[in-house]
DNA sequence: CGTACTTTTGAATCGCATCAAATCTGGTGG
DNA sequence: CCACCAGATTTGATGCGATTCAAAAGTACG
């Protein structure tokens, strides 16, 4: 690990990221991001896996009419996984915030992998999570009604019923596939409607069934 | 490998399949499916891995409203491969026509996938075309035109710009996340401003740009 | 030949996108 | 501390496109 790491970042705590064998870790790099900075841009050939340590990240593509669609959010966890075989990014990796993450070479990556049982058991649970991730995404982006939308979001990825937004209801908005808009109408539908308790920030999923 | 495989099936030629190890092979069994047939259903603990040596499996979902999705659509390849870790399926896994299958006992596949760095390293890139998959799903869905989703469709999924369909459109406009109407006044659409040329099965992109 | 399903077209409806505009909020600089 | 500004939040009006319901024609299969 190059030395000059910023004194106060917090450790990451993933277990793909505890299991990663220290000669990897020799190698990765400490990369600072401003907000908005790109981190990679779509077509670029992938060099480095990034794992976000600080701040959130975000995968990105734009629709032809210029809608921004939003493939993946990283907080404290890799980014763009699925870029360590391609020839070129898919996306736009892009912070949203102020970020901190690590840079680790992708063909370091590749041999710790082959080399660290370890470390790939966790990868594989990785990779596997986020195919179920991503799948449930699909489904929700299948749901027609911006309510619904919303209420699947809070099911599958709070399992507590209670999500704690941690982005802007416009940023939030985009992820679901919705305009802003549609998204503030739909939550004071489900205000109204019962379904859902809305304070600031905190939004609660009712254990109310649709009338 | 358990004695009576049916003597006409094509032996599988997917790398992720080949590289796999004999041990493994010894423990898997041929299975038949029905069209309609369930290979697992929702909440089920997974027992086995499907590999759809023939025919077609889907992975996919209802919502509350019944509305059908897609997740995976499975030919020659591997099904619900992200059940490998998990406690419960997470979707149906049906047979869209009749079906042969090779099922591997979970337990023996991650052990074959612990002892053999070759099958292990075609099983990661495996899941992560899948994960890559998944995305440019996701990236479809986002798309509120239902013409840019057929257009999006063949080019994600054939390279050549021509896509001879396998199945009937409306289980197409189901993958599409759209209605079976709404999919037959888009390609009309398409096929009358010259973007698409639709014979039969066989619908092919035009090299124009949108007006 | 008949039945079940797909394909295709039509008309009405509904929800979301879009455009517009009025607050509200947090952060910056005077 | 306050004025100010950029962006987020919120509400309203309008239009478009997909859904929905309906029905006819085509197709596969026993």
């Amino acid at each position: 690990m190059k030395k000059h790491a910023p004194s106060d970042a917090p450790w990451p705590d993933r277990p793909e990221f505890l299991a990663m064998p220290d000669s990897l870790r020799e190698y990765a790099e400490w990369r600072q991001f401003g907000k908005e900075a790109p981190l990679f841009s779509i077509g670029e050939c992938p060099r480095s896996i990034y794992f976000i340590v600080r701040g959130e990240a975000r995968l990105r593509r734009h629709s032809p009419e210029g809608t921004e669609m939003v493939m993946q959010r990283a907080r404290n966890s890799f980014l763009a996984e699925a870029s360590l075989e391609s020839a070129a990014y898919h996306c736009d990796g892009i912070a949203t915030e102020a970020v901190l993450a690590l840079a680790f070479p992708v063909a370091d990556f590749r041999i710790a992998l082959a080399e660290c049982p370890n470390f790939r058991a966790k990868w594989l649970s990785h990779l596997m999570r986020e195919v179920r991730r991503a799948r449930a995404q699909v489904e929700r982006q299948g749901l027609r009604n911006a309510g619904d939308r919303i209420l699947h979001y809070i099911e599958t990825e709070c399992p507590s019923g209670q999500l704690l937004l941690s982005q802007t209801r416009k940023a939030w908005a985009a992820e679901l596939g919705l305009t802003h808009e549609a998204l503030y109408r739909a939550l004071g539908k489900l205000g109204r409607e019962g379904l859902l308790r809305v304070d600031g920030p905190l939004i609660e999923k009712l254990n109310r069934t649709k009338p």
